[in-house]
DNA sequence: ATGAACTCTGTACCACGGTACGATGTCAAG
DNA sequence: CTTGACATCGTACCGTGGTACAGAGTTCAT
C-alpha cells in the first residue's frame, strides 16, 4: 500500500496537483484526513479514480455527470449507467448534426467565393449581411 | 431614418439589451454620441449589424472572429474572408471527427451493456475503470 | 541540520458570451 | 405634471474546468 503524496498522485494520473484539489472541492474525490500537523497521504486507488474521471471526460461527460457515474461505480446500477450513456449519445449525435449543418453552409459559401472571381462583393459577407435561409 | 432607442434595436434584432451593450464594450458595435443629457439614438443599420453577428455565430465564428469579418465588411477583402472561412471549416471538421469517435465509443459501450445481461459488473463502468484502448 | 522541494489553505483569475441589478436620469402619454 | 416605462452606467455574477499564487508549514536528501 504505497502511501502517496498529492504530487505523486497527480503525476501518476497525468494531471496537475491543482486539478486533484479541484476534484476534491467538487466532491469527485475524497480528501483523506490530515494527520496532526502533517501532509495527507493517498492510496493508489485514487489514481485509478482520477483516470476514470479523465476517460469519462474524453467521452464527453461533464464533471457533474462523472459524479453520477462514480456514484454507480459499484456496478450494481448497470441500468442507470446505461441510461446515462444513451442520453449522452443522443446529445453527441445532435451536436454532430449541428456541426454538419454548419459544415455544409461553410462549404457552400467557400465554393461561391471561389467561383465568383472578383466580379462582385464577397459572397460570404453579403450572405451574412442578408440571409434568411438556413 | 427611424431613430431607435437601444431597447427597440434589441427587440428588432431579437437579442437582449445587455447584449447590445456587451457588443459595444467588445467594439463590435459603435456607441452613438449621447446628446447632452439625453438618450442615445440608433439607426436601423445597427440592427442589420447585430443580425450579421448572430448569423456568423451560428456558423461557429467566435465574437473575435466576427470582429475580423466585420472589418472586412466592405467586401473588398474577399480573399481574407475566404481564408477565415476555410480555417473555420477545418476546425468544424476536426470537431466532427472527434465527436464521431466519441459516438462510436458510446455505441460500443451501450451495445456491450445490452448484451451482457446482468452476469457481470456493468461493462461501461468497468471499461472506464480500466481501459487502455482508444 | 540545513536547504530544496514539496504541501496546505485560501483566494483570485482565465476564457466565453453574455445576464442581472441598483441607482439615477429621461421621455412620452394621459 | 405626474406616473410608469425605458435608458445609462458601473459593476458583479453565471457556468465550466480548471490554473496561479502567496504565505505558511513539512519532509527528505545530503
Amino acid at each position: 500500500m504505497p502511501e502517496l503524496t498529492i504530487g505523486r498522485v497527480a503525476k501518476a494520473a497525468g494531471v496537475n496537483v491543482e486539478t486533484i484539489r479541484y476534484y476534491q472541492r467538487r466532491k469527485l474525490l475524497a480528501e483523506p484526513a490530515k494527520p496532526f500537523g502533517g501532509v495527507r497521504r493517498y492510496s493508489d486507488e485514487i489514481v485509478a479514480r482520477v483516470r476514470f474521471i479523465k476517460r469519462a471526460q474524453q467521452l464527453g461527460f461533464t464533471l457533474e455527470e462523472v459524479q453520477n457515474l462514480l456514484a454507480l461505480e459499484d456496478g450494481q446500477s448497470c441500468r442507470k449507467t446505461h441510461d446515462l450513456a444513451v442520453k449522452k449519445l443522443a446529445l453527441v449525435e445532435a451536436r454532430v448534426a449541428d456541426l454538419n449543418r454548419i459544415r455544409r453552409m461553410l462549404k457552400t459559401l467557400i465554393a461561391e467565393c471561389e467561383t465568383s472571381s472578383g466580379r462582385i462583393a464577397c459572397p460570404i459577407i453579403s450572405t451574412l449581411a442578408a440571409r434568411d435561409k438556413t
